[in-house]
DNA sequence: GCCAACGTTGGC
DNA sequence: GCCAACGTTGGC
């Protein structure tokens, strides 16, 4: 099992979403290091940490689940989507997703902020400098850690 | 295959 | 809105 943080703006899309939705294709990866993380290392069940981007307070705001193999996004043969790409062929297409099922939201959400100040989340992937990817494995301890620091119910 | 130009991401 | 960082594109 692999532990993962998958980031959303959440105007686009926020955990708040998800609930309501309880499992969602997750589309719209256009980078290839992230399709290939769905691709050749997810599996259905690894937990995932919901990241809020591009917002007034960006960090992780809930927990969901990888709940499907990587297949096809719809989405890259929609001329009607953002994600449109004309250069994608249906007998062989170049963009995947996984669906994403909710598990809860966090009792607070952990901040950017505050996932900075650990010192034991040193190297996490999410903190390295200029890291854009929206995907991308996290270790089990620090999983682990950062759920430690939820508030208590 | 190099690399400059360009587009995007995402924190601030 | 700014801009640093980084991925992609395309001319050569």
């Amino acid at each position: 099992m692999r532990y993962w943080l998958m980031k959303s703006e959440p105007d686009e899309f926020s955990i708040d979403d998800l609930a309501r939705r309880k499992r969602e294709p997750w589309s719209g990866v256009r980078n290839y290091q992230a399709r290939n993380f769905m691709r050749d290392r997810m599996a259905p069940g690894d937990p995932v940490l919901f990241y809020h981007s591009s917002c007034a307070a960006p960090g992780i705001y809930g927990l969901a689940r990888v709940a499907s193999a990587a297949y096809p996004d719809p989405t890259q043969f929609d001329r009607g989507s953002d994600y449109y790409d004309a250069a994608s062929r249906r007998d062989e297409p170049r963009w995947l997703l996984v669906d994403v099922a909710y598990e809860r939201t966090l009792r607070a959400p952990i901040t950017l902020e505050a996932l900075k100040r650990e010192p034991k989340l040193a190297g996490m992937l999410i903190l390295e400098r200029g890291n854009r990817l929206s995907i991308t494995p996290v270790e089990r301890r620090h999983y682990e850690h950062i759920l430690s620091l939820e508030p208590a119910a």
